[in-house]
DNA sequence: TCCGAGCATAAGACAGACTTGGACTCGTCG
DNA sequence: CGACGAGTCCAAGTCTGTCTTATGCTCGGA
């Protein structure tokens, strides 16, 4: 069925013939025997309908069609090594693009690192970063515009919450850290010199949520000890949330990895019980884990996870 | 051993994949089954060594090692598919090239019209035509610098010669037409009258001898009719052997075909006796026989000689 | 005249390609 | 919510193609 088509190995060992002037000499070369040479090119000439080469005795020579192949397969098979190059540039990490997407306060600090260890390592690839909470970043591993993922999940509060993390069960889940949320009041707070936090003892205060997974997460945590948080505020912006609580507005709990990059004004931080655990992950693709550069950043981000 | 090569079955899959989007798809394109199209990609993956395709469940996408190759197998196939129409322009006589090389009385009237009639049936071959002495044809024919060579031999004069055509034994050998020598004398000869000449009655004549192998030929049947000719002068130009047969420096015998484009100036022909036929062939290489410009300007010429 | 080099051919081993048939997943429609 | 269609993968069988070894042939040179 398609069969009738010239193929490259035809053409490598034709190229071969026509350099040498003979079959033994070609096969030298190819580093298989003569008749394979001799097969390959009746096949050829089949394939073609018409002769290739004149055999005379003494030399092999070209017909005006296999000097015309020869002059095509010069570019052909030069494109065909090109080809090869650059797959085995991309493969070998001399190359290669990895789009990666993260939650804001995992760019701030494991991915940095992560970066500047890639590019140290691999000078050729190329890695290119945007920002986004995690049900969009999911999305946008499975839409194909990112390779990898950064998103974080809350273990199951009562017991078997099917919905926790389910819908990741298609994709490679790489763990690379657990912070803990930390809870933040305001400075003249009468637990601000606490050392710890029974959430139960924030059941009365206004409280200031974050994006809207963390929020929910709260009001399961809260209602599991018992109340129902009032939440009068929300936002993803950490240096808002300290802002506000900061003004008295409320109180707030916040990932402790957040806390690395943003200045505490007018807040005081204070570990809260039970301790809340946030899982912070590497998502990609079955099949892009498998590419080289998305695996060999995906490592990096471990190693930066764990550093 | 050569088996690690991306081959250009594996490029046309992966552009119908890359086209369609999906393996049933590019399978109906290509006119096979699907499955056929997922060992190919399985095996254009294994060979390259990094993925190239990301199944997602409801699409087909491409890694960058995929689009990169998709890029490349635009020009690779797109050179081959030229490579491939040029062979079928040459096999199919829109285009190709016959170098004909021809002795000068053949090239002045038999190869003229076939070369009339292959223009008009094959516009898009281009043939040379070079003239060559049979000794030197044969060479070149050898050697590579044409195609087709026109030569004529004589029969054996006597019995078993050997060396007659005898070194045409691993060429084609088209016979075309067989001409006859005619005697020329000078124009006040007394022979000049003659119905016909015995080659004995010009014994002791001074002879006008033609080409190398014609001179040799001369001779031997000179000989065989018992005498030995005796040669003043010897030329290939039929118009200078007619202008000295008219000066009544000699006798001559001159292939009847070069009479038609050479006007007798002060010399008879007369036909002589024993009859001396002359054959006419057109020779190539056995390959280049099955050249379909070759064979189509071997059959014009057979067609002109019956002409 | 013999010998070495080169090509063609035959036969067998082997890998690759294509097919059929079947199971699984996913999105959709009744 | 189950049935269905589309799409993929997997397993096995067939078939073609490719490579090898072994052998015969031709040609040019010693």
């Amino acid at each position: 069925m398609l069969g009738a088509m010239i193929e490259a190995r035809h053409l490598r060992v034709l190229r071969a013939v026509a350099a040498t002037g003979s079959f033994s000499a070609a096969a030298r070369d190819l580093g298989c025997t003569q008749p394979a040479v001799s097969q390959q090119m009746k096949a050829l000439e089949q394939s073609t309908g018409t002769p290739l080469l004149i055999r005379t005795g003494r030399e092999m020579r070209l017909t005006e069609a296999g000097e015309a192949l020869v002059r095509h397969a010069a570019g052909i098979l030069a494109g065909l090594t090109a080809a090869e190059e650059e797959i085995a540039a991309i493969a070998g990490l001399r190359a290669g693009r990895v789009r990666l997407v993260s939650f804001p306060s995992g760019s701030s600090t494991l991915v940095p690192t992560a970066l500047a260890e890639m590019r140290a390592a691999h000078p050729g690839t190329q890695i290119s970063l945007v920002e986004a909470e995690p049900p969009r970043s999911v999305e946008m591993l499975r839409e194909g515009d990112c390779e990898i993922a950064l998103a974080f999940r809350y273990p199951d509060v009562r017991g078997a919450d099917p919905a926790a993390g389910a819908e990741w069960d298609d994709l490679v889940v790489r763990p690379l850290l657990t912070d803990r949320l930390i809870g933040v009041v305001p400075e003249g707070h009468r637990l601000a010199g606490a050392e710890r936090i029974g959430i139960g003892e924030l059941e009365q205060e206004p409280w200031i949520a974050g994006c809207p997974r963390c929020r929910r997460h709260l009001v399961e945590v809260c209602e599991s000890a018992g109340f129902t948080p009032r939440i009068d505020f929300a936002t993803d912006d950490y240096p808002a949330v300290f802002g506000l609580v900061g003004a008295g507005l409320g109180v707030a709990v916040m990932p402790e990895l957040a806390l690395e990059s943003v200045r505490p004004k007018g807040a005081r931080t204070v570990p809260v019980e039970p301790v809340v655990h946030r899982e912070i992950v590497a998502l990609t693709l079955p099949d892009l884990a498998r590419v080289p550069a998305v695996a060999a950043m995906l490592d990096r981000l471990v190693a930066a996870a764990h550093r």
